[in-house]
RNA sequence: GCGCGUGUAGCUCAGUUGGUUAGAGCGUCACAUUGACAUUGUGAAGGUCCCAGGUUCAACUCCUGGCACGCGCACCA
């Protein structure tokens, strides 16, 4: 052990080391990890935007990774944690459009081929920002086998994917409503888009009744799209309009005649009661004019602004549109009354524009058929989901699924690999032939997401990869993309390969911030993960991420919870400086010779078998807790002082070294720098590659344990001692334990001086044959402070009450268990004699 | 409308099969301090586990019904 081990850690100055060694050992690869590995545990990490930086959301999710592949990589399994970036079409795309339009370009203007080459210019230059960070984060992923899902093979999967779909008819393309961006021009899947509150009015127009003075009014934030409108709908119980029914009104400026129809999903309460129906224009629309087999008339084209439909609006953008429309309608008396009005307005969720529904051909994944064994897939456990309650969401999306528009009309991602000429269609990934041309429109992000977890493995090839690592063992990922992307996953993967994509699904909550609120960039309310890194060490923002949090459950992060966990790293780091200062060495078997001894070994048997048991079962949060309650509070502030009265130097090797493997896959970078420094910076000696400890019998004693907390709560209690006799206990049991050696001194000096008591009563042997802590007698005496004792008195005696009624209670004795009603007995017993110490 | 979550110490949160006198961190207060560590140590104060019923020998935990806050989904024109 060098002696120049830092008074406090310093994570600056060692981190990037340890993870360029550990990269470079290459034990991130599972090809290279020692030993016959049988067991293969393997993660899919979710892609990662290129266009993105490292968010906490991130970071949490690649904290519990990394302790799962951590911990399966020490437990001797043949680990895998496949690391990637996602294109991610929309987003991409629009940033590098905004980069063009600065210098005074547009997409159209450059063309495809120019277009998509600054894109991927853009990717080259700052696609690694983000594996980069990753790094940064400790994450042990393998690295050699990094993807992109626009990598070669990747892009192949995805064609094989979308052609078998088609042949089999899963894949089709329809004319159809669908939600349009008019600033991205493209299509979107119901889930990118995303409702915002927006205050807008509500216009009440009068429709004129055919043949009639009268009028029926209807309520709209949409008055432009009144060109379009092919019915007036009311409910069929609403009496104020039940003889209206079946006849028509003159539809204004087009002078229109369309009927009025009654229809169910219509809402009494809402505005008059009654409702236009623009079915090119409003997705309830379009399907009421489905039932009722009305026209449909497109008078918004992609380009946002009216068609030929449109009349004599014909060009106008939407906006100017509704300008004139309402100028005309209020010239001809025919708008009622204007209203302010919030309601939720559909925007794109990548740029924030109004959602414009509207008729166009589209692909369309007819995926209702796909759902049904992704459904049984959950339900018989083949796939289970933690937390759990994520399963019931699950299947309501599932069993209320819609078929999914998987073409947008983007140019960054996997053109559709279909071909035409003339009226014929062919799905295929070449050319077939002269004169054929192929769709220009690219795949939705996600369809290549889908195929994540087995694409990245090399299928359709039946690789070694594929075969040895699929289905993956975990999904970790937060719960608000379930079904952007886990559901999408377990229907596409068992359409292609017949396997679940992973057995288990564990969902983490989401980053807040103090205030409990989203995490905003724009509101400047976040916490950027890579400078808090840099100010407290990766391992502190891990631990924050992942200790005292639970699955599914948001939770809040600030400074000062790092801060906590900083010291705790700290505490780690101080606590193997001393012991490695006082004694360096290998570990040898350790061997106990007092209750300290005892006590401390058999604690650290009950830990291992705990952390383990909670890391089997997913709760990182309460391993985590675990480690560090027997690291600070048992390890540092009792045994360790302990052994400045008797240093065991054995002991303290070993549970230093066990606790070290206990806490590496949470704590990667300060466990591993100790590490090193005390068994070398050998490759084969690194800690990423220590087994993990096992669970040894031969040291639990829960004797020992038992008897040394009573032990401590003895220490603790003489607390309540007057000062006078503090001091005079102090030089008693310093002349009298120490003799020579009094001259040890510690910040922690009671718990010295009364652990010396430890040593002398030869430990457990004499405890017991004096009954228990009798031995301890000696020092009760000089218990004084009346008044603390009296309160103790009081608090004990009425604990003891409590009990006694409980036991004489019948029903109590009878229908508990043996064992619980044993415990209370003892529990009696043992209170009073507490109490007759007392008194 | 349908669904979900949360409510535990001043603050932030744990609490997996119902069973020690309900826990932690931060904060507060008191005390300690020369050699592992002030990023320290020891302790104290602080709780009708949101409310009301019910099941049970036993409820923070299970059931029913409220209240408050947050969120998701949906055809809110």
């Amino acid at each position: 052990m060098k002696k120049e081990l830092e008074k406090a850690y310093q994570p600056q100055n060692i981190e990037k080391r340890i993870y360029q060694a550990w990269e470079k050992s290459g034990y991130f690869n599972p090809n290279n990890l020692p030993g016959k590995r049988k067991k293969v545990f393997s993660i899919s990490m979710p892609p990662s935007n290129v266009t993105g930086e490292l968010h906490l959301g991130h970071a949490v999710g690649f904290t519990v990774q990394d302790i799962l592949t951590r911990y399966h990589r020490m437990l001797g399994d043949k680990t895998l944690w496949l690391p990637g970036t996602d294109h991610a079409g929309i987003s991409t795309q629009v940033m590098v459009e905004r980069l063009i339009t600065k210098e005074g370009l547009d997409r159209h203007k450059l063309g495809r081929d120019k277009f998509l080459q600054r894109v991927w210019q853009w990717k080259k230059k700052y696609g690694s920002r983000i594996t980069e960070q990753t790094r940064q984060i400790g994450a042990s992923c393998d690295w050699s086998r990094e993807h992109f899902t626009m990598d070669a093979t990747l892009t192949k999967a995805v064609q094989e994917a979308f052609i078998k779909m088609f042949k089999d008819k899963l894949i089709y393309r329809g004319q159809r409503i669908v939600n349009w961006c008019p600033r991205c021009a493209s299509a979107l899947s119901d889930l990118e888009v995303k409702h915002q509150e927006t205050s807008s009015k509500l216009w009440y127009l009068r429709y004129p009744l055919f043949g009639s003075t009268k009028y029926l009014v209807v309520a709209t934030t949409r008055p432009e799209t009144m060109l379009g409108d092919t019915a007036v709908a009311v409910n069929p119980n609403d009496k104020r309009y039940e003889k209206y029914i079946g006849k028509t009104v003159l539809l204004p400026i087009m002078n229109r005649e369309i009927p009025i129809i009654a229809d169910r999903r219509v809402d009494q309460s809402f505005g008059t009661g009654a409702v236009k129906v623009t079915p090119a224009h409003d997705h309830l629309d379009y399907e009421i004019a489905q039932d009722h087999k009305l026209a449909i008339i497109n008078i918004i084209g992609p380009d946002n602004r009216l068609t030929k439909q449109a009349g004599e609006f014909y060009g106008q953008s939407v906006q100017e549109a509704r300008h004139s429309i309402l100028k005309r309608l209020e010239e001809d008396e025919l708008l009622d009354n204007t209203v302010d009005y919030i309601h939720n307005l559909a925007r794109c969720e990548r740029c924030g524009t109004p959602i414009e529904p509207l008729i166009s051909k589209q692909w369309f994944v007819d995926i209702k058929k796909l759902a049904k064994p992704a459904i049984k897939a959950v339900t018989s456990g083949k796939i289970k989901i933690i937390p759990q309650r994520y399963e019931k969401i699950y299947f309501h999306w599932m069993n209320n699924i819609k078929d999914w528009c998987i073409s947008r009309q983007l140019w960054w991602g996997h053109q559709i690999p279909v071909w035409y000429k003339d009226d014929k269609i062919k799905a295929s990934v070449d050319k077939p032939g002269e004169g054929w041309t192929q769709d220009p429109d690219t795949l939705d992000t996600w369809f290549s997401s889908g195929l994540w977890t087995f694409s990245t493995l090399g299928w359709p090839e039946k690789t070694k990869d594929f075969k040895t690592f699929h289905p993956t063992s975990v999904m970790e990922t937060s719960w608000d993309i379930l079904f952007f992307w886990v559901a999408r996953m377990i229907m596409m993967s068992l359409y292609h390969t017949g396997q679940v994509p992973f057995k288990t699904v564990y969902l983490h909550g989401l980053v807040l911030d103090r205030q409990g609120k989203k995490m905003s960039k724009s509101k400047g309310t976040g916490v950027d993960p890579i400078p808090m890194t840099e100010k407290y060490g990766t391992d502190a923002i891990r631990l924050s991420l992942v200790l005292g949090t639970s699955p599914g459950q948001d939770f809040r992060l600030y400074e000062e919870k790092i801060a906590g966990y900083r010291n705790f790293i700290n505490k780690l780091w101080n606590v193997s400086r001393y012991i490695l200062s006082q004694a360096a060495g290998p570990v040898k078997e350790p061997t106990a010779k007092n209750l300290a001894d005892q006590w401390i070994l058999s604690r650290l048997q009950t830990v291992t078998k705990q952390a383990t048991e909670y890391l089997d079962g997913y709760q990182f949060s309460e391993a985590g807790t675990l480690i560090y309650e027997f690291l600070w509070h048992e390890f540092a502030d009792w045994y360790l002082e302990a052994t400045k009265i008797k240093q065991n130097t054995s002991i303290l090797h070993y549970v230093l070294e066990t606790v070290i493997k206990l806490a590496h896959p949470f704590m990667p970078f300060v466990t591993e720098e100790i590490w090193s420094r005390w068994h070398g910076t050998e490759k084969s000696k690194m800690l990423i590659i220590q087994p993990w400890p096992t669970y040894e019998k031969t040291f639990a004693d829960p004797e020992a344990e038992k008897e040394f907390t009573s032990l401590k709560d003895f220490i603790i209690g003489a607390r309540n001692f007057r000062a006078e006799h503090k001091i005079a206990l102090s030089e008693k049991i310093s002349a009298y334990f120490w003799g020579e050696r009094a001259g040890l001194v510690s910040k922690n000096l009671e718990i010295v001086k009364s652990l010396a008591r430890i040593e002398n009563l030869e430990n457990k042997k004499q405890l017991k044959a004096t009954g228990s802590l009798s031995g301890l007698d000696y020092f009760i005496d000089y218990r004084h402070d009346d008044k603390k004792i009296k309160k103790e008195i009081e608090k004990i005696s009425q604990y003891i009450q409590q009990l006694e009624q409980k036991l004489a209670n019948k029903n109590f004795t009878d229908k508990a268990p043996k064992e619980i009603v044993a415990k209370e007995q003892e529990k009696l017993k043992e209170q009073k004699e507490r109490l007759k110490k007392l008194l």
